[in-house]
DNA sequence: TTCCAGGCAATAC
DNA sequence: GTATTGCATGGA
């Protein structure tokens, strides 16, 4: 389908590159074409993560992430940050009783908590690079946080769908409303070349996008994709 | 006040 | 295999 490459051009020649996974620490470069933060994000320098630590930080904020906006998660991270906690061994050997508190901004965090204790189990247990099947076996990791733990943590090329990519592609008519998650993303992976930079960038796009104009209420006025989109 | 946010697991059919 | 429900905080 080469409207997926069409939109992904649209959206870059728009948005610029948006510097995804963001990272504590980092001063983000500046993006006035991006909304909310720029806190931790790298627009156009992919060659993050640098380190264990950062591979380990990207994992528990996709984890805190999901279904929670992204400024909770943040403080949630650097509240695990001021305690020492955000590294696996520490998170490991600490009681998820000490976990609970630094990431209720982050919501749900008695099942989080948990998960973010699975979540070390497996880096300690970890060789070199997972398999996204090995991902999706932590408890707490489904298909979504599989695929951005294999994109953003990892670097290998696995596209990633969420809610937003589905509501975008919908009103496109270019995804069934009742459409599977892996059917989505083999739609993707199809359409493109097999290059990381590119599934990170787009799935980032898609994201902001969604933010922008495409919400649950959508804002059509000066949409980018108005021109062909079915909605 | 209500709705929504970068989902997931458990449970019930 | 598909549909429903609980999980929780905080901003708009």
């Amino acid at each position: 389908m080469d409207e997926i490459r069409k939109i992904y051009s649209i959206l870059y020649d728009s948005y610029g590159p948006q510097g995804w996974w963001p990272l504590l620490g980092l001063k983000g470069g500046v993006n006035p074409t991006k909304t909310g933060s720029v806190n931790g994000y790298h627009p156009g320098d992919y060659s993050y993560p640098r380190n264990s630590a950062e591979r380990f930080e990207i994992c528990c904020g996709a984890v805190l992430t999901q279904n929670t906006s992204w400024p909770q998660v943040e403080k949630a991270l650097l509240a695990l940050k001021d305690e020492g906690l955000l590294s696996s061994t520490a998170m490991h050997y600490s009681d998820v009783e000490k976990i609970k508190p630094r990431i209720k901004p982050a919501g749900y965090f008695n099942q989080k908590a948990q998960y973010l204790k699975e979540l070390t189990s497996f880096f300690i247990n970890l060789r070199g690079v997972p398999r996204r099947d090995d991902v999706l076996g932590i408890k707490g990791v489904g298909d979504e946080t599989a695929d951005s733990i294999m994109l953003y943590a990892f670097g290998q090329a696995s596209f990633v769908v969420d809610a937003y990519t589905h509501r975008i592609f919908t009103r496109m008519g270019l995804v069934e409303k009742d459409a599977k998650y892996l059917e989505i993303k083999k739609m993707f992976e199809d359409a493109l070349a097999t290059d990381v930079e590119l599934y990170q960038e787009y799935h980032a796009l898609i994201v902001e996008h969604a933010k922008r104009h495409c919400k649950t209420k959508p804002e059509c006025e000066g949409c980018v994709l108005k021109e062909i989109c079915k909605y």
